[in-house]
DNA sequence: ATGTATAATGATAATCGTTATCATAGTAGC
DNA sequence: GCTACTATGATAACGATTATCATTATACAT
């Protein structure tokens, strides 16, 4: 094989490119459906876990488990609430080049990482505050 | 209630605390009964929830889906291998400082974060090397 | 082109960490 | 004690992921 790249990795890896968020295993199996009506949702999982383990993918995991796949070159991060659960993104990231220290220093060759705040967004902070003084409801 | 935390809740920070490593929910069950033999697991997880909610405990999750859990003053990271799955703790964190500017920017305020790398370990970057140039098996 | 070995795929069952349900036990205030 | 509310335990249900296995596609030698 030329490209080591199977058929549906290649339309999973076309599919991400166009795609600037997250996309989650299942949502990528629909929307893969749409133009291969007869993708096995195992066949999507397979590609996945290849493609990660060749580099070319990363993934996060949300709070409730659920796995989010990206290409490793998009570096983007997020702060997420751990009340509601929303992730805000942020516009930056200040550990990109601590990828090559750790190179030099544990011979790992790194793809990507993760990086993620948690707490408590504006309006669930509101909450609690508000919950302190109950109106006698 | 005076302190806010449960029976349970207690000693699950008091168990977190003479622990400096991270711990699944279900391993934390199996200690917990060997004190507390009439325990449930769903007391674990639910304590966990709330004690995360409370901003005590921080989780991350592992490639294969489950949660490790730690008090959030443990500010300490991994290198993991995408392919043998094995995690290197790092001995530093660079970015403890931006929390304080998260909650400048977006007022959100951060409790902890997660930071992780991800790659290949020496190990199994020598063994893709080796199956590169097959010895005629 | 044919045959053969190997890899990829699809359908689906199984796995497993986690959550929801619901009945019971505990606790606080009256 | 009585009542309302919270915490708990046992277990069923959930849902994302993984394993299984038969089938199909592909690569390669003949």
């Amino acid at each position: 094989m030329k490209t080591g790249l199977t058929k549906y990795q290649k339309k999973i890896i076309k599919l991400l490119e166009n795609l600037d968020t997250q996309i989650s295993a299942q949502s990528l199996y629909i929307k893969l459906r749409s133009s291969n009506p007869h993708v096995g949702l195992a066949t999507v999982y397979r590609s996945l876990e290849t493609l990660k383990k060749s580099g070319l993918v990363q993934s996060r995991t949300k709070l409730n488990g659920e796995s989010l796949y990206s290409l490793v070159d998009r570096d983007r991060h997020y702060v997420t609430c751990v009340d509601c659960g929303n992730s805000i993104p942020l516009n930056f990231c200040p550990i990109k080049e601590l990828e090559g220290q750790i190179y030099q220093s544990l011979s790992f060759k790194v793809f990507y990482h993760t990086l993620e705040f948690y707490g408590l967004c504006p309006l669930c902070s509101q909450g609690r505050e508000e919950n302190k003084h109950p109106q006698h409801l």
